[in-house]
DNA sequence: CGTGAAAGGGTTCACTC
DNA sequence: GAGTGAACCCTTTCACG
């Protein structure tokens, strides 16, 4: 698993803000023959470094206009009470993102929803349905201001 | 703009978990000829209800092995206030995601850095100099348990 | 590691129902 | 709205530099 040079980092980007552009584009692009630009990405997918690609979808065409952010606390950091913690949270779809943390909570949780009815629901079949919580703290998003899918490159 | 039908829904869920896959195969995977898929999809797209297509990357694989999530409380929550905050975190790269909120803290951010020398580094030149902010709480997540680029669909 | 060519497959029309 | 066929373009692989 070699360091990606300067053609695979432009790649990367490139893939990163254009996941469908085609493989003949894309060389024209990082200035590479098809043949070698498709070699490349074969062995980029093939590493890991690209984990997958994937439609970012307008939750609110989809109807999902609310973000909430929910810090839990557990009643302990055993590693038992972590794992089924997780495993549970892992079943509803509506959580996005779960983080284990440092600091005041032990989990951070972004949680989409169709409206306050619709959470109110999550929180009450799922997320107070979670194991071992002894808190749970929602806020919620007024508005989006950043949302990218990965981190800059230089 | 009209609601997404049974079959849309099926494009759009196959394109959140394959975003790279053919018209060919997608049009086979939900049961229609290719040029209906086509057509289909350029709808979708040009609709809005497709954001984009991006590759995910392995943060890890890029040596950013770090998440922060930030919460920032400002001076006052007057309009301009907020315009010039949210110009500049969006000029900070490592920043991911930012929310207003609403509750006892104004901003929500992940942030990612390559170690704890670069968080330190991201939180001197820019968290710590953006304007307006009386208060920056950094925690840190441990684990990642749950990243899901789109919300589940029925 | 890059190139170019060739075969196979994919995309996109106009056209039809 | 959906399917068909044809022209064109893209992808992949191979031998070679």
């Amino acid at each position: 698993m070699h360091e990606p040079d300067t053609i695979d980092i432009a790649i990367l980007k490139t893939l990163q803000n254009e996941g469908r552009i085609s493989n003949a584009a894309l060389a024209e692009r990082v200035g590479l023959s098809a043949s070698a630009c498709s070699r490349r990405l074969d062995i980029l997918e093939k590493s890991g470094v690209i984990k997958g690609y994937h439609a970012r979808l307008s939750h609110k065409a989809l109807n999902y206009r609310m973000i909430a952010i929910v810090h839990i606390s557990l009643s302990g950091q055993f590693a038992k009470t972590l794992t089924e913690f997780e495993a549970a949270v892992k079943r509803c779809p509506n959580v996005l993102v779960c983080y284990l943390m440092s600091g005041e909570y032990d989990y951070i949780l972004r949680v989409a929803a169709r409206d306050l009815e619709d959470y109110e629901r999550i929180h009450r079949d799922w997320l107070s349905a979670l194991p071992h919580v002894v808190k749970i703290n929602s806020s919620f998003a007024l508005r989006e201001i950043i949302d990218r899918p990965n981190v800059g490159m230089g």
